[in-house]
DNA sequence: GTGAAAGCGCTAACAC
DNA sequence: GTGTTAGCGCTTTCAC
């Protein structure tokens, strides 16, 4: 239905096969024919078939992104990262999201998908997930961020040190008392959540502070479940005089709850979050700053350079976090 | 390299067009025969390959999703509403960024797209624009955003009364001197700038309250854009008592910068945003919320349908803001 | 260095 | 209702 290389053939007088190589810069073509061939595409506005050259190939040109979710702040971050990354390379980025990984899909999506792309770029999928499993069955190349990697390149985020970070500097500030607000019970060590509760323990140890049971409360990852989470950090007997939560999503939901109470972080408690999304500069709020953007052309390019080299070895590459202190946190409220 | 049409139809002891009409559920297949051919199909964990199914159909099995950013707070609701829209149709996606429109491609990335999906969903891509010309050149099914349809299907929000609705409200609160921080000049007529604009002046005049020229300042519609114009705008002789910004990343900045100079949104300046993102909630900001998530799946299903029923009639849609109030406008600084 | 020919895996006519 | 056959547009041996 359009100008095929047959055309482009006929038209430059020489074979396909000759068209063919010229056209992907083959070393054996002669120059003056390469720049003819060239030429003659050029004019005629030739464009190959991508579905023509996989079937040949085997490649796809293509790498697949999956993900659970797609309306988070990172995500689009990461994205940003991929694309830039991926941008020059002549892969296409192909969206997957899974979707809430509780309810399952009637068509294991990964299948269809396999057949489509070279290789896969996942986000964070617990690790336990089917979903995770049937893609690393598949045997092709996977880049993945947030579940350590099985046996493929992954980038993963310092979680530990960074949840350290965040409760030495509360207790820098001269706090004692610490509320924590995570996001979702962790199921499997190595996975996110399971970091950072092992980060602030060891802190909590290093700092010889006990960390009261009560003060530790879920907030499942949303404003409105860190509203609610603050909410009962303030509702017990014995408040903390500082709350650290494991995304600044919820730490934002903490502080419309504090400002509906006449609360002021950094003065009446001092708050710190997890992820350092611009927004937080302009809510002034302290946080633990993750490399977004990074870790996603990181993600892509490993990715690119194992599609490219196939070498049986995997990179795993471990990004540091970055203290980003603002007005929520000033040891006001320390005792 | 993969089980194939012909292996599961030698196994299932039928031919290959058997199976092909028996895999899509033509009516015209043996009930008994169709579902024989399901089953071994699963037995052998048959997956067609999409690369042969779209050189012999000419169909590509998937859409192209084309936007010039992909870090921007809108986008991730517009795109988890083109995911969910376009989960269940059996078309994958196809992410790519245009970059920023100033600097040009080296090779024009439309054409290598055009032969690896269907149709495209463009996202707000100014309408002067030689990429959006060149898609539409392509003579494929578009739905886009943004800029109105020059003859495609469409969906845009109306602007121009969202805007109104913003003036509206601060005229309401007794504000006779308003400010306005836009994003960029409007180019072309139709265009989300040039309909911002439009609103606010028919409000104004309506409202018969004369825009002083020199309270209508850039943002650039971001949040240290954002920041910089409310400099500006407190840096005249005679500020504002009431700002309008275009877009709540600038309405942020503007924030900032007042609380740098210790003034109150709500108590010494009244500020109204404009997209409705959810941490305006957290940030108490009053502002005009745009139905993204609405924008994307009205997006996705247009195109959808298009791609389904190829009748040459365009749907055009125009979704409605709502004004949200919250403590940045409460009337306190009118005069 | 270049051409001829054989497919890649599937679907669409056309017979039966 | 089902099988046969002929491609879709490209790449890739294998000759020359």
């Amino acid at each position: 239905m359009g100008v095929t290389v047959k055309d482009v053939a006929r038209v430059a007088g020489v074979s396909t096969a000759t068209v063919s190589r010229a056209l992907r810069g083959f070393e054996s073509v002669d120059p003056a024919v390469r720049a003819h061939v060239l030429d003659v595409a050029q004019r005629l506005d030739y464009v190959g078939s991508p579905a023509a050259a996989a079937l040949t190939t085997g490649k796809a040109g293509s790498v697949g992104l999956i993900t659970p979710f797609v309306d988070r702040l990172g995500f689009q971050r990461m994205l940003a990262g991929i694309e830039s990354e991926m941008r020059g390379s002549d892969l296409d980025l192909l969206l997957h999201c899974t979707g809430d990984p509780s309810e399952p899909h009637p068509v294991p999506p990964h299948k269809r998908l396999a057949r489509r792309v070279d290789g896969f770029i996942v986000l964070s999928i617990s690790a336990d997930s089917r979903d995770l499993e049937q893609i690393l069955r598949l045997g092709m190349p996977v880049s993945m961020f947030g579940s350590r990697g099985a046996d493929t390149s992954s980038v993963r985020v310092d979680d530990r040190a960074g949840a350290s970070r965040a409760i030495d500097h509360l207790v820098d500030l001269g706090h004692r008392r610490l509320g924590i607000i995570y996001g979702r019970e962790a199921v499997d060590a190595g996975v996110l959540e399971h970091e950072m509760h092992v980060g602030v323990r060891d802190a909590a140890e290093r700092a010889r502070i006990s960390l009261d049971q009560n003060l530790i409360v879920a907030g499942d990852y949303t404003t409105s479940g860190g509203a609610i989470a603050m909410e009962q950090l303030l509702a017990g007997e014995d408040p903390p005089t500082a709350v650290f939560a494991f995304s600044d999503e919820m730490a934002y939901g903490a502080m419309r709850t504090m400002r509906e109470h006449g609360l002021v972080p950094g003065r009446d408690i001092d708050l710190i979050g997890y992820d350092g999304h611009p927004m937080s500069d302009v809510l002034d709020l302290s946080t633990i700053e993750l490399p977004f953007e990074e870790i996603g052309s990181t993600l892509a390019r490993n990715l690119l350079d194992e599609l490219q080299t196939p070498t049986g070895t995997h990179r795993v590459v471990t990004l540091p976090t970055r203290l980003a202190v603002r007005g929520s946190t000033t040891g006001a409220s320390a005792p």
